[in-house]
DNA sequence: TTGCGTGCAAAGGTTTTGCATGGCA
DNA sequence: TGCCATGCAAAACCTTTGCACGCAA
């Protein structure tokens, strides 16, 4: 199957990596680009998505409130995990040594092998706990 | 405000504990419920798990596939989260006495206090690694 | 009897799908 | 010119809400 490379296709991309390693929803994609003067059908966008997500470049991540896409810049390697905060709902990209150590005992001890790209830890963010 | 007890609340309750530590969807309770014989419409269901989940009894959390409840027996202490495999769906209540050390260094030294009730691990369970 | 809880249906939000049209190769 | 991608609208889900009625206290 051939696939064809469109104006959208590009437009969803950049506005994703113009936003690396912060998750985006596919309505705020849409949002951003129609600020560009772009319009783009939320179809169009969620099918794009889906690609890009099958081919590995783009990261959907699900929360409490609905999907997020993130592109990511670095390989997501074994020691990182996502974080959203309960009170702000702003979502971060943790990178922590202690993180693959855990993976690997949860993998060997118990038997789960772990998907950092998915992992979501929720809690509050240090700015949110000194307001609360 | 006063509040009463009915019976619809007790079914589920009652669903819930039966499974305890297991998340159940608000359409599974519908299910499990009408085959015990008891119609209950899902917008019960849905408050009852608000009301629930308010109180404490019973936790929310989010997966890739919508909302899930569960009835939690033990304190759901700082050394569990919970675990879904990305392949058959399950979702494991996850205790190892390692995350306790992992939650306490996000909090000291990367500012993130957890919540292990909601905290997602994605990734694939053992049966399912061996049957990949 | 009072007023909270229920059921049904409708509404809301997000994501997917169908179909005719547009545009890349 | 072929056929994939797009746009719009409709559909499909999941969850919430409005309103009249039922039922616990």
């Amino acid at each position: 199957m051939a696939t064809y490379t469109t104006k959208q296709q590009k437009a969803v991309l950049d506005c994703l990596s113009e936003r690396a390693d912060s998750p985006v929803s596919a309505a705020a994609i849409v949002d951003a680009l129609r600020e560009q003067g772009e319009h783009i059908g939320i179809a169009t966008v969620y099918r794009q998505l889906e690609k890009l997500e099958r081919q590995g470049s783009v990261h959907k991540v699900t929360t409490d409130e609905g999907a997020y896409y993130q592109f990511c810049t670095h390989g997501c390697a074994s020691d990182c995990c996502l974080f959203k905060c309960e009170r702000c709902g702003r979502i971060v990209h943790l990178d922590c040594h202690q993180l693959a150590p855990l993976y690997e005992h949860l993998e060997h001890e118990h038997g789960f092998s772990i998907n950092p790209r998915k992992t979501m830890f929720y809690g509050l963010c240090r700015e949110c706990q000194e307001g609360a």
